[in-house]
DNA sequence: CATGAATGAGACTTCATTCAT
DNA sequence: AATGAATGAAGTCTCATTCAT
């Protein structure tokens, strides 16, 4: 750990200053919504000046996207950890789904800021980062797409006629339940969740597996 | 007094005017959010001049929220339609479902704009407005609440631990669901439902009881 | 009494809608100023619609002349009515200038809503209004000249230098005994005078003619 | 810290472009009255930008406020001053108060524009700034108020039953008096006076003592 | 005479962005 | 790299006035 408190001189440092410029944007977006947050507030929170914002970026829309674009990196990692090397039970299958929605959950949990953005207050922002925000959940779709290809190739899920349609209505469920739980009815990001993430995951595997009257 | 009562030749002619300056409203705030829409677009689209829209609404904000709680009531109005009266076999209420899905679907599919600014777009507005919003979706769920303990009492459901995660992932299910199948992967206001209204509700039904296994 | 409320067919009521609009607009000019003072509220004062008002009146800034020039002939009616007809003791004098006082204390403070413009807000209005209030000073102090010139004729007051500045300076001190008398420290419409009349006016009337040293 | 203090070849620059802006403003305010007054036309003046304005500001009400506030403390300094140390004869007093009036004469014709708001104009304008001004002539009252007592105590005035009363005309009539001799008849920001101060001072407390038969 | 919905010019204010230092 | 004063386009809202009924 030597060295780390002697600032002047660091390396490696970098983007210390747009980390900063990161996260407190992040933080404004994800309580305030887009526009509702302004250029200073987010200058004044990471304790820079107005001008420094625009040395790191070109602009507020830009930024915007480049959370959006690198939350989605992140997300899509948990997801692709969740695929299925072998074959095995319907129970073995259950525990599988609800370890990767824990995993899933868990990071949600972590991320609260970017996932407000990109589940609730993405949508108030311009075109481009609505588009943004737009394809972070096509991908995230994509994701689950192939391990329930997966699932069904390995013989542990049925061949349905439509699997577009039950991945669809699969990740709306999976969004659906993450949203509710992550910041509950009002969509206060302050909000804590009830259950742990690894009591959601299991609720929602059973649900995903076998409806309400499992 | 004879002849008092009419009016010269129109019925319930109320505020025409007001009525096209909500459509147009919710129109533009349906495809570009809240802040996104200007007064001026939307005294253009109602062909209206920019004073007249201050005669009839006290401000951008006080509007989106009348259109917010209007849309409130109707919505909550089709749900409740779905009140069981008698018991019956589970086929019975999984079609029970079917139908109230249906209903709910078909609602929300001839109220595009309205569902499009509750789903997605309202929470890009301003606080008050969210609030509005917010309380739309805690009615909704109430309004399946009820029917789900309805379901219970006739012994048609079992009784769950925890009737309100139920319901919760229920709701979360159903909104999600509602979301894609209106507005596609893309969140796009003009996408055009590849399912019928009855088909994705029947789908819906079925993975509310029964899961992916089903 | 008889006839008094068939209201149909009455004869000389013919300005009653015009009185109850001046009223309510120089209650709210004294009140609130000429600028915050809009002719929606003038109209919902008076009980009449906001086209009523263009009946009677050519728009707001010549109500507002129209209400000065009534008051200026008013208010120099009962000036006019201390001119001296014969010569007499100094404290003949006094009490002849404490009774003029006295006379426009009086009327002042029956007409506080009129004075309250005159004397305080009128000058906040568009030019044209501040130039008919200027006016009311003007024929004001005109008419208290006319008195001075008596009272020297009469042999009552010496032989001013300069006429002019003594009057001058006794308006001043008039009118602003009578600006405080009548609004107190804060300009306060409501503000209740702490003296009567014919205090305030011996008061007034002694400092006048013989200073603080009288 | 040697050369710390050494700012880049200025003294005390301060923000200069706010002094242009609050000259301009209070220039304005003089002549047209507060709601005639537009920001546009406040910055045209000052040759900045309209956005400018705001960053100096927090918007039109405060700036007023704050002009407001200082013409106060810059007018009750100058009253200030003319605080008695030792008695004197009565032609001593009356020196002393046409020197203070003097002094205060002076400022007034020095700081016109300031004195058009605080005397005239400011009453047309928004309740709080109406406030602020009301207070300016409260502490001005009080100012003079404590120059009269002082003069009880020394023996030079006779003890007044209502000094408060006294005050009050008094200072009815200093405000009244330099109004006039400031702005004429027509409350003209541009007539120019046509006594010199100290003339009119002189007269003033000739009256002020002696009253017109002095 | 009376109504009140409709108008539109223009006011104040916001805020993303720029740029000289 | 960093600052922060300056910009100006654009937005929301006000309100005196008009006019068809």
């Amino acid at each position: 750990m030597k060295g780390v408190l002697i600032l002047p001189s660091q390396t490696n440092e970098e983007p210390q200053r747009e980390q900063e410029l990161r996260q407190a944007a992040l933080e404004l977006f994800a309580r305030k919504g887009y526009h509702n947050t302004k250029i200073s507030e987010v200058v004044k929170a990471a304790g820079v000046s107005q001008g420094t914002f625009y040395w790191y970026f070109d602009g507020k829309e830009q930024m915007a996207i480049r959370l959006v674009e690198n939350g989605r990196d992140r997300l899509v990692e948990v997801i692709e950890q969740g695929y299925r090397k072998h074959a095995g039970s319907v129970d073995d299958m259950v525990n599988s789904s609800a370890n990767l929605l824990t995993n899933l959950f868990e990071f949600a949990n972590e991320n609260r800021n970017l996932m407000a953005f990109l589940l609730i207050k993405g949508q108030g922002a311009d075109p481009k980062v609505r588009s943004a925000v737009s394809e972070v959940w096509i991908a995230f779709e994509e994701a689950f797409k192939k391990n329930v290809l997966r699932a069904i190739e390995l013989g542990m899920l049925p061949q349905f006629t439509d699997v577009s349609l039950r991945v669809n209505i699969l990740v709306s469920l999976i969004t659906g339940v993450l949203t509710k739980w992550l910041f509950g009815p009002l969509h206060d990001v302050d909000y804590e969740p009830v259950y742990t993430a690894a009591q959601i995951a299991e609720e929602t595997a059973r649900f995903e597996f076998r409806g309400l009257l499992g």
